[in-house]
DNA sequence: TCCGGAACAC
DNA sequence: GTGTTCCGGA
């Protein structure tokens, strides 16, 4: 934010709902030098002093009125430094949030927004505890959020609309011991049609489960983020003083209520496909009593992430870095019908114009038989778009953290595939010797299957082995349908009682390892075009 | 008044 | 990526 621009700049001391520090900066909100817009306009919404200019609507929470349309985009002008702005710049800036599904119009009526509050809070937070009689900050349709992952049985039986909500997660309240944030990476393209949405989402109690501002159990520490602030949630209605607030307790300071969690700018609100992804290190969960969550659900969110991650090529980042979490194989290739917690479809990716190139010059220069444009499939949670972050691939510092002693994952040696380094293998469980770097491939098809599933060195040796090599050729005269389609199932039966065995995986071992793969063929042609 | 495309700045 | 500016259209 520029320095003299700004007349609510910074929350006064008693202005009560204040954004952390780091809402205001640039890392918060990559491509967002400055404050957002609806940062903004919450701020003005918590202030006393702009009630005559924007209020919230009585009746309904979240949604709010613009009073005066002109002063609103004055003091957004002034904020932003644009003295020229106006209403009709800002409306348009408010309407862009509503692809982002962070705001919608209230149709009908002048100047009248809503907030989507399910947009800025539970993409963040997604382990929330909803409990019955809770408050939800949503007032808009479902997102598909990266929360929406997490498919469990509404726990308000009174909202009826709850079941259509996606984004829910269970009230097991088992609390980790080691709680650490979860990034979301989990905001999706915003391109859905809007659906309206009763406000009765709001009439929803969530307990946050921690917030970055609790300074918890977390082994990592996040200087990052300093919490200054705290974004108080509404846990029942009619709680508060300002009923038309959507914070459990109004943003004025001194009730009680106020849970530690700062409303992220950075909520992906990209999803972006949001692609906004929170500041680096920051950390929702790091440890805070009010927030608890089921472990298993943890699991499969974090992997069904990783599938996406993985078959997406979205980068690593979407995954929360979770130094301590060890995330046990659930097998991403797992038959659908063995995953109904997550439901995966597999299904072909859009063929865009990059991919379509490829396919047709992978036409061109192959012989037919062979050239079979093995399409690649993506896996994909049956009712959510992909997990969307897009960040850096993790980088070996963060796995050498975890791995310290392990072998790194060491750059493909193998000749026959002849490609570049595509994805390290992961460097082999802590219990596991680590193999020797001649038995490190990288995720070509085979190797991908045949190793990465292994996890050990057992595995590791029969590809490079005999076997693995005479497996080769038979597969290289095998039409690549069938090739993948006896791997695809030869690998499963194969691997699974492995898996089963070796019990748990590292985390990073299983980022990087094939087991977020959908199938061979995701393999592939992840492989291949990655070359 | 509202919408959304487009180009552009940052 | 987010917001600004402009604009035509409903």
């Amino acid at each position: 934010m520029k320095a003299g621009c700004s007349i609510v700049d910074k929350p006064e001391g008693g202005g009560g709902y204040h954004f952390p520090e780091w809402a205001y900066k640039t890392e918060s909100s990559p491509g967002s030098r400055q404050i957002q817009l609806w940062h903004f306009i919450l701020e003005l919404l918590q202030k006393e002093e702009f009630r005559h200019v924007i209020a919230w609507q009585q009746g309904e929470y979240g949604e709010f009125v613009i009073k005066d349309p002109d002063e609103v985009a004055r003091l957004w002008g002034r904020r932003k430094c644009k003295p020229q702005m106006n209403y009709d710049k800002l409306s348009r800036a408010l309407r862009y949030y509503y692809n982002k599904r962070i705001l919608h119009k209230t149709k009908g009526k002048r100047f009248t927004y809503k907030f989507n509050f399910n947009k800025l809070v539970m993409p963040n937070y997604p382990f929330i505890n909803i409990r019955p009689n809770g408050v939800v900050p949503q007032s808009a349709p479902p997102v598909p959020t990266a929360s929406s992952r997490f498919h469990f049985p509404p726990l308000d039986s009174h909202s009826p609309t709850e079941d259509a909500q996606p984004s829910r997660f269970s009230g097991g309240s088992l609390v980790p011991s080691n709680p650490e944030a979860l990034n979301d990476g989990g905001e999706r393209k915003p391109d859905m049609p809007e659906l309206e949405d009763g406000s009765s989402d709001w009439r929803r109690g969530v307990d946050l489960m921690a917030s970055r501002n609790a300074v918890g159990t977390g082994s990592v520490n996040h200087q990052k983020r300093k919490p200054d602030i705290m974004l108080p949630l509404f846990t029942r209605p009619g709680i508060y003083p300002d009923p038309h607030s959507p914070f459990a307790v109004s943003p004025l300071p001194g009730r009680g209520g106020v849970l530690n969690v700062p409303i992220s700018p950075a909520l992906s609100l990209t999803p972006t496909l949001f692609s906004y992804s929170p500041s680096p290190g920051l950390s929702p969960f790091t440890g805070s009593s009010c927030f608890s969550f089921n472990p298993e659900e943890m699991k499969h969110y974090l992997h069904s992430q990783a599938c996406s991650v993985f078959n997406y090529h979205l980068s690593p980042r979407t995954f929360p870095r979770y130094p301590g979490l060890m995330v046990p194989p659930l097998q991403c290739q797992m038959p659908h019908e063995e995953q109904p917690q997550f439901p995966i479809k597999l299904q072909p990716p859009p063929v865009g114009r990059k991919n379509r190139e490829r396919l047709e010059s992978a036409e061109e220069s192959t012989t037919p038989q062979l050239a079979t444009p093995s399409p690649r499939v993506k896996v994909e949670p049956s009712m959510d778009k992909e997990a969307e972050c897009e960040e850096p691939p993790v980088k070996g510092k963060e796995k050498s953290e975890k791995e310290e002693g392990s072998s790194m994952a060491v750059p493909n040696t193998s000749l026959e595939e002849e490609k570049g380094p595509i994805f390290a293998r992961p460097a082999a469980p802590s219990w596991h010797p680590a193999p020797s770097a001649s038995t490190q491939v990288n995720f070509s098809v085979e190797e991908s299957q045949e190793q990465g599933e292994g996890s050990g060195e057992k595995s590791s040796r029969e590809s490079a082995g005999e076997l693995g090599a005479q497996e080769k050729r038979e597969d290289a005269l095998m039409p690549p349908k069938l090739r993948l389609k006896r791997r695809w199932n030869g690998d499963r039966q194969a691997d699974a009682p492995e898996e089963r065995q070796n019990g748990r995986v590292h985390w990073n071992g299983v980022l990087g390892s094939p087991h977020l793969v959908a199938g061979p063929k995701a393999m592939t042609a992840t492989a291949a075009s990655d070359t």
